[in-house]
DNA sequence: GTCTATACTGCGATAGAC
DNA sequence: GTCTATCGCAGTATAGAC
């Protein structure tokens, strides 16, 4: 049952973080939730360094499986591209939730130097998936692009966050749909 | 010199915000800053939803005013969409500051319902702007588009709002510059 | 593993002297 | 307009009982 709470707290913390921000949730936000005293959670997790950084690797190795499993369900590089599309979307919860890397990005100065480097080494793992998906683009045809799968890959990775951003800043899934529609459309 | 104080404190406040959000910075940083104690910033900006609001204010009159100099000094399309991510790429302060609308984005739920709607706000007239500028792209023949104006111009927000967000993860320009490569290069 | 209790720090904000 | 002083609250973190 230990491990049940602390998978929880990282449920209830990665919710918290991708809705506002490494400096806009607490230990006593997380204890509310989780139903127990907010000293018990340092028992789990000694500091919010801690935390932190365990919410970056589990989401780093979860976005890795989802990629994984795109590439294991979808063979073209359009649909890859669709299916990536699609999984951003629904990470969104509503508008709710960010990207835990870009949630994170804007809450820099208060991170340690360990989840900094979390944060980059993620953002490079999807630039090189992404830039390998229109590698495939240019062998299968499927996806029509004007320059190379590297500048690409940074644009679509751009894109993709950038239409997060809009969707949380207007609460509304309308507004990824809008920022992502010329993504989809090649 | 009473008017200096108060729009040195809009400065400091603007960058600290741009930096680190809403949260990131408090009337500590800024009496630090600004020479003065921090009771005294009260005098100038009564709470902190105040001081939030009239920096969306300025901030938004000032974005509206740098499109409306692009137009005045840059007549095709594509030359005011460079001007536009030259712009961009210029707030970027090397990787330190991002846009105070995506700033403020991330910190969204500190922040009182009268400056969410000025994000909101902000939004909606550079999108305005954008569009217009695809229009005339579609007019001149100066970009090549794939799409419908308003389309593009979410489509181009995102992408400049993501590159932004890349360049602070990486505290670096050039992540701007990879992310923002094939917006120009058409 | 979780609890109560508490230490310490920093926050936004206010009162009132100058 | 700026100051000192202080309030009340929330933040992370720790000690020690159970």
């Amino acid at each position: 049952m230990a491990q049940d709470t602390k998978t929880n707290l990282l449920d209830i913390a990665e919710t918290a973080a991708r809705s506002r921000g490494f400096d806009g949730f607490s230990y006593a936000d997380l204890a509310e939730a989780a139903g127990i005293r907010k000293a018990s959670i340092h028992y789990h997790f000694a500091t919010k360094a801690v935390l932190s950084a365990a919410l970056m690797d589990r989401y780093h190795a979860s976005v890795e499986q989802v990629c994984a499993d795109i590439e294991a369900t979808h063979q073209s590089a359009a649909d890859r591209l669709a299916a990536l599309a699609t999984f951003y979307r629904n990470a969104l919860g509503g508008g709710e939730t960010l990207c835990l890397c870009v949630a994170f990005t804007i809450s820099r100065d208060s991170l340690v130097d360990e989840v900094k480097d979390k944060i980059v080494a993620f953002r490079s793992m999807m630039t090189r998936w992404i830039t390998a998906l229109f590698e495939l683009g240019k062998q299968d045809g499927t996806i029509s692009t004007t320059s190379t799968p590297e500048a690409e890959a940074h644009a679509t990775l751009a894109t993709l966050e950038g239409a997060h951003l809009a969707a949380h800043a207007e609460h509304d899934l309308a507004a990824f749909d809008k920022a992502t529609k010329l993504l989809l459309a090649r």
